[in-house]
DNA sequence: CCTAATATAATCGCACGCGATTTAATCGCA
DNA sequence: TGCGATTAAATCGCGTGCGATTATATTAGG
């Protein structure tokens, strides 16, 4: 009765590129209900997290981390401001930079947000060493993609 | 002078669930310059994809095999009805379900686009080997989370 | 047979991603 | 100093994903 496929029907699950697509919309399903609760999306939470690493980044800063850039990455900051988790600042030094920083209420956001993505690995019953080994090799396909893209354009 | 991390910055990498999340956009950016030439997108290259392999679907048997729904699924199917790659008919069987199919163009279009992700995979220039290993391991993710979604809600 | 329950698509609103462009500030260099 | 080139962020339009709802057809039960 689950949504186990038909045996004999094909599937695109024999393509990388398609596993690792589907796989990002099983996590956001994952995330989800839980980020809802915190009033944030995945992407924000991205940035919130990213924020809790080091605070107080330009957009740039932010973008290169997430490989994002500032197309996305305004509104989004901007609803975050607008939800009273970050602050956006022009730099002094270099007014061309908007700094972002967590507010209180931001942190204690993150506080909550950080044990998610442990929480939920947890939930999958995978072992460490299992979820290692994948997010390593997909690092290394990220980056044979990243060098390819810089390489030709 | 490329966009190498700051080997003190912190990121998210450590993260599973930001790896495929942010292996997915690498995907899509080597995607993007191919698909646009076809004038598709990747989410409508997954559908030409799965008629290829099973025409005349239902939108409903589409989405089990793309994990997609009809939100996403009816509007995305009529940009590629009113490119003039597919068709939709309500099956007389049943009024309720709508058949796609490849018109000739759409099979022409799935001929070229058929060979994209092979193409793409030995730029990479990873071993078969390790490509299956990454695929492999990724489904076990996206089977553990899928579960864990239908076992909770 | 008739109606309630179910199933399938479609519709709507919102938040991404991103190509393309714009605005504004800083830099480079004569 | 001045002015074109560069850089950072913002803006705009479009195509997804998806929760929620709606429209229509089929099925099930009395």
């Amino acid at each position: 009765m689950a949504a186990n496929k038909d045996p004999g029907a094909r599937s695109l699950d024999g393509f990388l590129c398609f596993m690792v697509y589907s796989t990002g919309l099983a996590f956001n399903r994952v995330y989800k209900p839980l980020l809802d609760r915190l009033g944030l999306t995945y992407s924000q939470f991205l940035v919130i997290m990213s924020l809790t690493q080091q605070d107080d980044q330009t957009v740039g800063s932010i973008g290169d981390g997430l490989f994002l850039e500032s197309n996305t990455l305004t509104p989004l900051i901007k609803r975050l401001e607008a939800a009273g988790f970050v602050t956006r600042h022009r730099d002094p030094a270099d007014e061309r930079v908007v700094r972002v920083s967590l507010t209180p209420a931001g942190r204690k956001l993150a506080d909550e947000a950080a044990c998610l993505p442990e929480k939920i690995l947890e939930t999958t019953g995978m072992s460490p060493g299992e979820v290692e080994a994948s997010r390593r090799s997909l690092a290394a396909v990220r980056e044979k993609l990243r060098v390819g893209l810089s390489d030709k354009g």
